[in-house]
RNA sequence: GUCCCCAUCGUCUAGAGGCCUAGGACACCGCCCUUUCACGGCGGCGACCGGGGUUCGAAUCCCCGUGGGGACGCCA
């Protein structure tokens, strides 16, 4: 038997890393073992669901590359087939009829919280006759065993057993007729042949109320994995309203799909000591039964150092198409500047994500914004105006600007001033690029160009020399 | 409150009774490399929630606490 899995979002807002882990393992799962990986759109909720949020999760889902293998499947388009199954029920008397007002459901609920008890339906209109009554509104409730348990064999978290008295009679249509999530998930989950159910451990709640329908309809029962959630800094499950992130500010934000990927891999999920993992590494090792069963929190700064190894790794050409985007994204213009496929190289190191790249190379194509306050304070005196002069004079003469050459002309004044190098570079530093941190000078300067760089260095000395007044 | 689940460094994790004086990764600290900042290399700090069992032996098995999470919707 081919597997299948599926991932079921409901579109009411984008996709996050918690959603996005689930699709990842889904997937993975499918991918290992051959199999397909079914993308179903859960939008009963008229109120919620939006447009918006189906493209949103959909746009995310192929920029991590987690291609389905079909759907999306829309349950709105697939309300017919529910009634369907709810009317077969009715008939069989697995579900029946009920008429209680959701004024008489919220007292009673009410009152056994106050009584400390479970909050239950109480199985009111469970042995009414199922004649219609006109013009009294119902919603169907699903018929739940009163006895026994239902117990299955979780891929992550083995044995589970939950008692049926723990359960009610759930409504699995409302009383407009619409079906509701915990039905429309077991009739797809069948139609579609879904062998394995891979999802979040929020549901482990809803299992045994969707084995029970599953049993009513006498189908065979698919092998559920449940995956531990992933929390925020607070320990708490990560969920839209409480710290989640969609998918996509991580990209907006500079991060590599593949590295987001990998860095979801291991939250909840290792084999041992590694932690880097190719794509197809992770489809061939992956594995249901070596899934934690603890939820893990998310480290953005581990997910920075993975990214910053994901850039080191890039094909060169991959760097510069994404570098360039990266710069246009954030309205740097780089034509007429230094080629972009040469700053990526100098900065590819020094970055954990393209947007650090883009904040650390804009200097080069843009006018200084300033100096760094504290290094021109401390190295902008008139004292350096002699130096700076000077390795302009021998930067002016240079033929064939590269970064030997500059570095021979540094080199030189260094020689000339019997100085220490810092003397000369520090200020030249600080005149080029503005501040005091950068890539090696001479290969800053060498993609920088003569020309700005005489520029800069004349307008340091003015800007000395307007200070010294 | 009731039910379900979980529990190793700050965080992600290795560990399936002796290989554990508990390993790796991120972060942090120090040293080295270095014209700056990074990268890289080396080293350091740092954990088995508590209590009872079982066993010759327990991070690993069992029980009880404790702590945390989740579920209890005409939401999904």
């Amino acid at each position: 038997m081919t597997v299948r899995t599926r991932f079921a979002p409901s579109p009411t807002g984008f996709l996050h890393v918690g959603g996005a882990r689930t699709a990842l393992f889904s997937w993975l799962y499918a991918k290992q073992q051959g199999g397909q990986f079914v993308l179903r759109v859960e939008d009963t909720d008229r109120e919620r669901s939006t447009d918006e949020s189906v493209q949103a999760i959909l746009d995310a889902m192929t920029w991590l590359g987690l291609s389905a293998d079909e759907g999306p499947i829309f349950q709105t388009d697939r309300f017919d087939r529910y009634r369907e199954v709810t009317e077969q029920l009715l008939a069989e008397g697995k579900a029946y009829r009920c008429y209680c007002s959701r004024e008489e459901l919220d007292a009673m609920r009410e009152e056994q919280m106050a009584n400390k008890q479970k909050p239950r339906y109480n199985g009111r209109c469970r042995e009414l006759e199922q004649t219609l009554r006109e013009n009294h509104p119902y919603v169907i409730r699903f018929r739940n065993p009163v006895d026994g348990s239902v117990v299955w064999e979780d891929a992550v978290y083995g044995r589970i057993e939950i008692a049926n008295s723990e359960l009610d009679d759930l409504i699995i249509a409302r009383t407009d007729g619409t079906p509701t999530y915990n039905f429309c998930v077991v009739v797809d989950d069948l139609d579609m042949r879904i062998t394995h159910v891979v999802r979040g451990d929020d549901h482990i709640n809803n299992t045994p109320r969707q084995i029970n329908i599953m049993n009513a309809l006498g189908a065979e029962l698919p092998v559920f994995a449940h995956l531990p959630m992933i929390l925020g800094d607070d320990g708490k499950r990560l969920s839209k309203r409480h710290g989640a992130v969609s998918v996509m500010a991580y990209k907006e934000q500079g991060y590599l799909p593949q590295a987001l990927l990998n860095y979801l891999v291991r939250l909840g999920w290792s084999h041992g000591d590694q932690e880097e993992f190719s794509l197809e590494q992770m489809i061939e090792l992956f594995s249901l039964g070596s899934v934690n069963r603890g939820g893990s929190v998310f480290n953005t700064e581990k997910l920075d150092w993975l990214n910053g190894q994901y850039i080191k790794a890039l094909p060169a050409e991959e760097l510069t198409a994404l570098f360039s985007e990266a710069m246009k994204d954030a309205s740097v213009h780089t034509y007429g500047g230094p080629a972009v496929a040469g700053v990526a190289e100098l900065f590819r190191d020094r970055s954990n994500t393209l947007v650090s790249m883009v904040q650390q190379s804009m200097f080069l194509y843009q006018p200084l914004a300033g100096y760094d306050e504290k290094a021109a304070k401390k190295n902008f005196k008139a004292a350096a105006v002699v130096p700076l002069q000077a390795v302009r004079d021998r930067l002016n003469a240079i033929k064939d600007w590269d970064a030997a050459a500059v570095h021979g002309a540094i080199e030189e004044t260094v020689a000339a001033l019997e100085v220490g190098f810092g003397k000369v570079a520090l200020p030249l530093r600080i005149a080029t690029t503005g501040g005091t941190a950068s890539p090696a000078l001479d290969a800053t300067l060498a993609v920088l160009g003569q020309g700005t760089t005489l520029q800069r260095i004349d307008d340091a000395i003015a800007y000395i020399e307007a200070q010294a007044v």
